[in-house]
RNA sequence: GGCGACGUAGCCAAGUGGUAAGGCACGGGUCUGCAAAACCCUGAUCACCGGUUCGAAUCCGGUCGUCGCCUCCA
């Protein structure tokens, strides 16, 4: 499968699509800005993660060896905030979600990241920077904050293709607060802030402060991967302000360009609102859909599956229709893996032809810039063909390659293929007794005793069991 | 106001110069005691207007509409 690669990668920076040469092909450094751990995650947090972890899984897949850097933002306001409320230290409110999303992320079936930094666990190198950046007179100390000086950064706004002087023009709306005063353009940001009581902060030549937002990317970006990395990644609305003031930083400090060789980002989940109106899902539109409810529900490949069945880059609205579509996908795909007849031994070679078809089909779609809509529709028809193939009693080698063919793709994508539990499954307490009614049942549909039958169907179906009567028997799933 | 993206069958969604992938739903059929599942058949000229071209959903211009960013944000 690790033939020469033609992978061509969008890089939101050229706004073209490039052919991907990484720095060291053993050693693909990939940065994905995670969260910020103030709360539970949603659909739109799992959906970056999804998208970078079939990212990953694919560059796997292409023969490269990755790092994957994922840090969490534990410094940040939202966080103190809601430490002050509960009352108790912030570490514990980082701590709950850090865990929680990575409980998450594991049900999702998303690769652990190869390393997980975390803001308040690297202030030295943040600190280094800043210094640094002092020095060579990019940035400046304003009674105890520290802002970079974007007119000293000739080529600021390169990646959100804003330029300094238009955002001076429109830019006096927002309330011009003490911050707005220290600092010496309204476009600086800042790269420490000066402590307040009752914050988390630590010492610096500054003085007690915290962190800025983007510095930290940067700093461990840096740390972990190099001051020239391969992919940095992360939802579109990070775009401006926090990877074009990434860029600022690093390439600043580390005097390379470009810091990043392939930017990446992936659509907004958006959700329709009372009014029918289309709108991003956020926290602070209270729209959104979190993650472990939405397990309760389904399972991580639904959501996998609704994820990838649009282009990373467009956003996608959430809503009941589509995931059930997913769920049905979902559904389907297992089912094409079910095995053939027993009895089945036909030979098919149009399968085996339909299967390397669908293989080079697939992979000339993910090297199009992942493109997993194409690359889902070649393995729908593979899944077709196989039940169709199931069907006239095909069995045998050629059937079992073509299945092959179709698990492996699906895994590449990171589908888990967590089958319901069926008979025989021993992760259902409840299989002994299903079981024994659908004995009954079969009893009672050799006797002809329609009404009876049909009545153990539906009420068991009401309890979530469904059977299927099939020529080979009575198969059940929970 | 500035920057950017998008508008394809009932719904979701690819395609970006040579007469529209795939999925869901609907309808018809095969199979089945019935059902379910599966399989087969069935549907769009691509927001609108104008232009370029032998030829455009695909390029250019305009109009309308939707969304994102410009403030924390996946």
């Amino acid at each position: 499968m690790n033939t020469p690669n033609n992978l061509h990668i969008y890089n939101t920076l050229t706004r073209t699509k490039e052919p991907f040469e990484p720095i060291d092909p053993d050693n693909v450094r990939l940065y994905v800005c995670g969260v910020t751990v103030y709360d539970s995650s949603h659909i739109g947090h799992a959906m970056s993660a999804l998208v970078f972890d079939m990212v990953r899984r694919y560059l796997g897949h292409r023969g490269y060896g990755v790092t994957h850097v994922l840090n969490f933002t534990d410094v940040d306001d939202k966080i103190i905030d809601r430490a002050h409320r509960e009352g108790v230290p912030w570490q514990s409110i980082t701590q709950r979600y850090i865990d929680g999303y990575l409980a998450e992320m594991d049900a999702l079936n998303v690769m652990p990241a190869t390393v997980y930094p975390h803001a308040s666990q690297e202030i030295d190198e943040i600190i280094g920077m800043v210094e640094r950046l002092i020095d060579e007179e990019i940035a400046y100390e304003s009674a105890g904050d520290v802002y970079f000086r974007v007119l000293a950064d000739e080529d600021y706004g390169k990646l959100s293709r804003r330029r300094v002087e238009d955002q001076q023009a429109g830019g006096g709306e927002r309330v011009s607060s003490d911050e707005q005063a220290r600092k010496q353009h309204p476009m600086d940001f800042a790269l420490w802030k000066a402590a307040k009581p009752g914050e988390p902060q630590w010492e610096s030549p500054w003085g007690m402060g915290r962190p800025g937002w983007h510095i930290e990317c940067s700093a461990m970006s840096m740390k972990y991967l190099g001051p020239q990395i391969d992919i940095h990644g992360g939802g579109s609305d990070l775009i401006f302000p926090h990877h074009e003031n990434e860029i600022a930083q690093s390439e600043s400090f580390s005097g390379q360009t470009p810091f990043v060789r392939y930017w990446m980002h992936n659509g907004m989940v958006q959700v329709s609102n009372d009014q029918g109106e289309i709108e991003k899902m956020s926290k602070s539109l209270g729209n959104y859909f979190a993650v472990d409810s939405f397990l309760a529900r389904y399972s991580g490949d639904v959501l996998r599956l609704f994820v990838l069945s649009t282009l990373y880059r467009r956003p996608t609205t959430f809503s009941e229709k589509v995931i059930d579509d997913a769920r049905k996908g979902v559904e389907r795909f297992l089912l094409a893996l079910r095995p053939a007849k027993a009895d089945a031994s036909e030979a098919d070679e149009a399968l085996l032809e339909l299967a390397a078809s669908v293989d080079e089909r697939f992979h000339s779609a993910m090297d199009d810039d992942f493109n997993t809509p194409v690359a889902l529709a070649a393995l729908h028809e593979l899944a077709r063909a196989l039940n169709g193939a199931r069907d006239r009693g095909v069995g045998g080698t050629e059937f079992d390659a073509a299945q092959t063919t179709l698990q492996s793709l699906l895994a590449v994508l990171g589908f888990a293929l967590d089958r319901p539990a069926t008979q025989g499954s021993d992760s259902a307490e409840a299989a002994p007794f299903i079981d024994l009614l659908v004995a009954l049942r079969g009893q009672l549909r050799a006797d002809k005793q329609w009404a009876l039958a049909d009545q153990l169907r539906d009420r068991l179906a009401e309890l979530g069991v469904t059977l299927e009567d099939g020529a080979e028997g009575t198969t059940w799933t929970i």
